[in-house]
DNA sequence: TACTCGTGGAC
DNA sequence: TGTCCAAGAGT
């Protein structure tokens, strides 16, 4: 893992942010552009955020781009460009939990600090036989207590790596490899035969589903492109109007509803391409049209873009998805 | 506390 | 194809 091979806690700091809730090797690409486009603090201190949202494109919870680059902003005003080394003061920083500022503390700076994340839980739910429901927020206290009193004073960063490695390699959430691990005979739930038994975690709910009408409305070589609201879902993202809409709306109504809506000319509504994006707690289900619009009046959080000015914005995956019905008809 | 916040790989 | 889920944090 590239991150690895650096002392940089600026950079370590970016790996972990990138690691939160994401594969390693998902992130990995990921890592090696944003520190070669941002190399050190200050440059991600100083960088324009939609050039930072960019270099996080279709790396999902945007938010944490932008709480890094305010924690970063934080290091450079308060503590000199410094990252702190201490667990009271790194964990004020924004974007900075217990799970990460466990992890910078003891990899970045070797010092004895837990960092406890689902390998961790998991894997010490086993060998110490912690029935208690991982899904719940005050059970990893627990956990942290325990790291606590177990990790190595010798070498903290080497000790919480093994433990998220021993997770994410032998002690999986289904069909844990006992017979390769190196910590079995130590292993309460082993040697009890019930690693499968662990750990107890409740299942999240079901997610709902929205509809939407996502319309790509030209005019010349340009299309209209609007920016998402600074909080929430996809916050700052840039995206094709849409309408919230029953699915099965047709061209003819959207051309009308639109033509209000901007108070101009809405023509040759076609619908072009419909699909469903899953995110964690929602699902999108997206028809997608492209229209021509002629004297439009458009808010502050629209503009008019051509093919290059499009491929600066940041998008997210279903922004994405229509952009590929667009490509693929040869209209951007 | 419970809910919000993305994406893609594994089964 | 659906489900789970992965090195979590903010609100």
């Amino acid at each position: 893992m590239p991150w690895r091979r650096t002392a940089d806690p600026y950079q370590i700091w970016i790996s972990e942010v990138m690691l939160q809730q994401t594969r390693v090797d998902t992130v990995i690409p990921y890592y090696k552009r944003f520190v070669e486009k941002f190399p050190t603090l200050h440059d991600l201190a100083d960088a324009d955020e939609e050039i930072l949202l960019k270099q996080w494109e279709g790396l999902g919870y945007y938010s944490r781009a932008r709480n890094l680059q305010a924690g970063v902003r934080e290091v450079a005003e308060n503590y000199g460009g410094k990252v702190p080394a201490s667990r009271k003061e790194i964990s004020a920083l924004k974007g900075v939990g217990p799970y990460t500022a466990g992890a910078v503390l003891s990899i970045a700076y070797g010092l004895p600090e837990h960092a406890v994340d689902g390998n961790v839980m998991r894997v010490l739910s086993r060998i110490l036989l912690i029935d208690e429901d991982i899904a719940k927020p005050k059970t990893r206290k627990i956990f942290e207590e325990a790291v606590t009193g177990l990790i190595s004073h010798e070498d903290p960063s080497a000790f919480n790596q093994g433990l998220m490695e021993l997770g994410a390699l032998i002690c999986t959430p289904t069909s844990p490899k006992c017979l390769l691990c190196p910590v079995r005979e130590h292993c309460s739930a082993f040697l009890e035969g019930r690693q499968q038994e662990l750990p107890v975690k409740t299942k999240a709910k079901n997610t709902k589903a929205v509809n939407y009408a996502m319309v790509a409305i030209r005019n010349g070589e340009s299309f209209l492109m609007e920016k998402r609201s600074s909080k929430g879902l996809l916050a700052n993202m840039w995206q094709f109007p849409m309408l919230e809409f029953p699915v099965g709306i047709d061209g003819a109504e959207i051309e009308e509803l639109l033509s209000e809506q901007f108070k101009g000319t809405i023509v040759k509504a076609e619908k072009i391409t419909s699909f469903k994006h899953v995110f964690s707690h929602l699902t999108w289900n997206v028809d997608g049209f492209i229209a021509e619009g002629v004297n439009l009046e458009i808010p502050d959080n629209m503009k008019w873009v051509d093919s290059a000015e499009m491929e600066l914005l940041p998008i997210a995956g279903p922004v994405q998805k229509m952009k590929t019905a667009l490509k693929s008809r040869g209209d951007v």
